[in-house]
DNA sequence: GCGCCCATGTAACTAGTTACATGATTCA
DNA sequence: TGAATCATGTAACTAGTTACATGGGCGC
């Protein structure tokens, strides 16, 4: 983050969590000990803001150092993340309860998909919105906006499958019903 | 995974690896004490079998109370996953590194989902032959069926995005190329 | 005065991974 | 004979989250 800009603690927790909070998230109990190592490693340097009427503020900015450090790791290739989807874990013991309960539960998935793709397109115009002045480097709205699709197709496959598990569970439930006709 | 049939925790595993691995993993240094708390809550039991030729297994079954308390864990609402997605965090600091580092980042991945999605392939034909034959209950053939979908919508969905990704970067490469050549 | 935002930091805790130790059997 | 698979377990470690402590400024 600070390759971006210098700032102090509370301003990168701020940047992850209106940024791509949807893919990666920090809190202060990281954030503050990390900037402290990068601190004595000397890829970050800190300077104590006093501004009046305000208490006073670490503003930490990124060395050369650190800036050809950053740079390494851009160039490492990136770890596969593990999923721990908790809602597949919870489909695959389904038979051990009514269909019912599956159903409600992709259903409930399927409307917070909804919601969060509403979420991303409402960010989506606003950053080209902003990148269309000519005063701010675009070059970081597009990096922007490549994150942000990313989000939106997860979200919208996993709307998807949503529709298509519903249905095949629909026909589960129906083949039940059948079966508690007959007997 | 007891709720399927008795087992040793190294079966455990081995289910783990073989059905769910691409959205849920475990390992022993879990498996091995969470059997063991389990027994003591009571909600599997412990038989260690002395089979002739064999090392000695630990087979555990699950209790009355035990399969209670996997139903009221599944009717619980599953917490939604939180996302790490390594490859996005580089490219959102894209700036700092030439494109073409990025683009080949792009690419990896798109090799990799191409590839993941092949092994998928072939674990769907399987399920779907396995759960032809009629000895096999197949409502836990089609739950698997339903969790594998996700990962391929997911996998498709991925490199769906890379394709449009690389095509961004290549306009954002081709841009710099014209600026070169203007200066 | 109350709640919210700014601001920094630590301690305790939970989760998850890796490495190690041990040892039997089976198959090439 | 050596590698692979079966089999169980622990210790050490890394990562990540939550809760807490502290306190100033600002607007209603």
């Amino acid at each position: 983050m600070l390759s971006f800009e210098p700032m102090s603690g509370y301003e990168i927790k701020k940047r992850f969590d209106n940024s791509i909070a949807h893919f990666w998230q920090e809190n202060y109990g990281r954030i503050y000990p990390v900037l402290s190592q990068l601190e004595a490693e000397g890829l970050v340097t800190k300077k104590t803001e006093h501004t009046e009427g305000m208490r006073s503020r670490n503003i930490y900015s990124i060395t050369d150092e650190g800036t050809a450090n950053l740079r390494e790791w851009l160039l490492l290739p990136a770890e596969p993340p593990t999923l721990r989807i908790e809602l597949l874990l919870k489909l695959f013991f389904g038979h051990a309860v009514p269909v019912a309960n599956m159903i409600a539960k992709v259903e409930d998935e399927k409307r917070s998909c909804g919601q969060i793709l509403q979420t991303f397109a409402r960010v989506e115009e606003h950053l080209k919105s902003v990148g269309k002045h000519p005063d701010v480097c675009d070059e970081n709205i597009r990096f922007g906006l490549i994150t942000l699709r990313y989000g939106q197709s997860y979200y919208q496959a996993v709307s998807q499958w949503c529709d298509e598990t519903l249905q095949t569970l629909a026909e589960c439930a129906g083949e039940k019903n059948l079966e508690i006709e007959e007997e």
